[in-house]
DNA sequence: ATAAATGATACTATATTAGTATTATTAAGG
DNA sequence: CCTTAATAATACTAATATAGTATCATTTAT
């Protein structure tokens, strides 16, 4: 069981590879496909969903391309794995249809919820800037 | 996003009723069924897995059914979510088919490792038993 | 106008999750 | 030994999520 999904890292990729050139700096799908490797239809859009996400800023037409929308150091790891992945739920009730008998005393889910309060807290520290 | 799957979940509801038979007490998927109200044939599954994997012990024929093989304190969630999710990895590298640029200086994935070894150590100290 | 870029959206393929169904095996008890 | 009540093994299915691909539209510099 991974704990990131194959976008969240391939958008991690990117962003790092983006973020080593100049400050506003405006890079094509097909550069970042050459350096990193990735498959490009499928990196289009995991960019495409950054530029909605407000991580990137799309320039269409010729000469277009993506640049970061901000410092590298305010995008946060957590932000990029909430658009890709949702938000990382440690202590759902996973109950179908009815309610959990012991609802408000679930000790299991109590403790669930401690890890990952402190999983999200670390994973915010961590920046494209920082890495 | 999920970390914990609905196996995971049925299994520990069903271990943390039976803990609180007595010790050693046989207790068929049935009554699980009635008193936790989950899918009878999944449980049932979800519990010869248990069985095989060394948590519970199985009594075929008549008046048979499960029982804890082991102390509930010495149940521990890590053992559950194996069992069911595999070994949960925070850091795998998830390039396809080719190897990783910067395969032995990921500080993106030297982070997450962090991460995943405090929450595999932290998981590991809740048992069936502290539920 | 053309070329070179992204945008939107639909499609497809594979894997995982969440089950259900069927038949076999086992063991207690009359 | 036969019946009954339990698990074992295994195959099947349905739904959802993941990991892409394909197509056509739109935009913009030259």
């Amino acid at each position: 069981m991974n704990f990131i999904s194959r976008d969240t890292d391939y958008a991690v990729r990117a962003l790092m590879f983006m973020a080593k050139g100049e400050k506003g700096e405006i890079i094509t799908v097909d550069e970042i496909v050459r350096r990193e490797k990735l498959p490009e239809r499928f990196l289009r859009r995991i960019l495409q969903k950054l530029a909605k996400n407000d991580i990137l800023v799309s320039y269409k037409g010729k000469d277009g391309g993506f640049s970061l929308s901000k410092d590298a150091d305010r995008i946060r790891i957590t932000d990029i794995i909430n658009i890709f992945q949702g938000h990382v739920d440690f202590a759902k009730c996973l109950l179908k249809g009815r309610k959990c008998p012991n609802t408000n005393s679930c000790s299991f889910r109590k403790k669930l919820k401690d890890i990952g309060a402190y999983v999200n807290k670390e994973l915010g520290k961590i920046t494209i800037g920082s890495l």
